[in-house]
RNA sequence: GCGGCUAUUGUAUAACGGUCAUUACGCCGGUUUGUGGUACCGGAAAUUCGGGUUCGAUUCCCGGUAGCCGCCCCA
């Protein structure tokens, strides 16, 4: 290998699309945007460049994340720019742009490829695509329901069985403020119990148990009943006549008993961000070798301040493609829209390669995606390959078909033939 | 940013410190000068880089680089 030479590989931590990557990730997209559309989404999109400043104004925490994990640089008149690490800031910013013009709820879906500069791993690359999915514009729980059937409908459409491959976990963001404040904790109390709650199913129960007691002394005993109910009623007494008990409770049952969409109450489910302020959830993949979040969501009560104006509230989720694609090998859901060309036209050897470019024409006008092989092999080999490459049909253009305009057109898959002039052909095989 | 593991043809792999570096798939060609896929024959194609130990290193040691896995963080 000469080191002089450019590399073949991609740059770090991205990926590579060849034809049969790319059917998967179609197969992947057309999936979500059928399911979107299935539930009257309309899509949205916007450039992967964002002036800086649209993420380090959430907050110093947000700053670090930008600095840190993301990428940004100035551009050529000095503005800093980054590659857009999450699409939410964005839609924020597009829907306050025309909310004076917008019909509220407003039903949004984009399928936007995102940056991060970290450290890759299995399920999270420097670039990949998420599904973003938002009702915007509506406090009414129906929202919350319906954006937790689209996710839903979207494991459905791809052949997988909930609670079998997945499960749905939800869980209320005011449930455990409440507790909080009912316990009295600080701000950095309560922070590092939220860092600790996303982690508590990788560690053994003592483990976590010894964590929470350093944090939280005597809070201790309640903070785990809360943390560990695997049922909504078994979280502490003093949360059950809140409102957000009675959303949650009712929300679980509406999902499960009238939309076939069964959804299990997990307190750990917590979420990053401060924005989420209702329900929030996550769909987890039952794989052993995919112990992770494959989506996650909420609701947010003020997504939109940054821009001023007046508060639009929402509920909406997130998937990413690589989590998705690692979803489905491991379950084996996987089947992918081959691309292969309907037609190969041959020429028996290069003389014929002008005359087999105007039979292609024909058939592209007819409808047929048609390619030529131009190549120098054999014509056997070329038909060969053309089997191997799943075309449909194969045509052989040489000096005796040219001469007496009759051509035979050959199904690859079982070897029949048809023979006939070219427009003969083309209404024949139809 | 931190830690663990790995590095042999395009891919996947084999090789007690001594082989002409194994095998399979894929690729190219032939058996087959006008009709494919299976069979047979042949061909091209590799030890990540730099040092060290040794008569001799794919193999052992050190360092660089790259990849994978995990941690941090998760938008």
């Amino acid at each position: 290998m000469n080191k002089d030479k450019l590399s073949t590989e991609p740059y770090k931590g991205v990926r590579d699309f060849y034809p049969e990557d790319k059917a998967v990730q179609n197969y992947i997209f057309n999936t979500w945007h059928n399911t979107a559309r299935q539930f009257g989404f309309e899509e949205y999109d916007a450039s992967v460049l964002e002036p800086s400043q649209l993420y380090k104004s959430k907050g110093a925490q947000n700053e670090e994340m930008v600095n840190e994990q993301t990428y940004t640089f100035l551009d050529r008149g000095d503005r800093e720019v980054t590659l857009r690490p999450e699409m939410t800031p964005t839609a924020a910013r597009m829907v306050t742009g025309r909310a004076k013009e917008l019909y509220f709820p407003l039903r949004w879906y984009s399928i936007p490829n995102l940056f991060r500069y970290e450290r890759s791993q299995r399920g999270r690359l420097r670039e990949h695509w998420q599904l973003n999915c938002d009702i915007f514009g509506t406090d009414d729980t129906t929202a919350d329901m319906e954006i937790l059937m689209v996710a839903n409908q979207i494991f459905q459409n791809f052949g997988a069985e909930n609670g079998e491959h997945y499960k749905i976990c939800v869980s209320h963001r005011e449930l455990l403020n409440e507790l909080f404040q009912h316990l009295d904790l600080s701000a950095e109390q309560r922070l590092a119990i939220t860092r600790q709650a996303d982690k508590m199913q990788k560690m053994n129960v003592d483990e976590f148990f010894a964590v929470i007691t350093e944090i939280a002394g005597s809070h201790t005993e309640l903070i785990l009943q809360f943390l560990q109910a695997t049922d909504l009623a078994q979280i502490p007494k003093i949360l059950h006549s809140s409102e957000s008990y009675k959303e949650i409770s009712g929300f679980i049952q509406n999902l499960s008993e009238k939309f076939s969409c069964p959804v299990i109450f997990d307190p750990s489910v917590i979420r990053g961000f401060d924005y989420y302020t209702g329900i929030v959830f996550e769909i987890f993949d039952l794989h052993p070798n995919n112990n992770r979040a494959l989506l996650g969501g909420g609701r947010y009560d003020d997504l939109t301040s940054l821009f001023g104006g007046e508060k639009i509230s929402g509920v909406g989720f997130g998937m990413g493609d690589v989590t998705m694609r690692d979803f489905l090998e491991s379950h084996n859901l996987l089947t992918a829209d081959i691309t292969a060309p309907d037609m190969m036209i041959i020429p028996t050897d290069q003389e014929q390669n002008l005359k087999a470019e105007e039979v292609a024409h024909a058939f592209r006008l007819a409808g047929f995606a048609t390619a030529v092989d131009m190549g120098g092999r054999k014509f056997s080999k070329k038909i060969a390959a053309a089997g191997e490459q799943l075309v449909e049909y194969a045509i052989v253009v040489g000096v005796d078909e040219v001469e007496s305009g009759q051509y035979t057109v050959k199904k690859l898959a079982d070897g029949s033939e048809v023979s006939g002039t070219l427009d003969e052909l083309i209404s024949e095989i139809e």
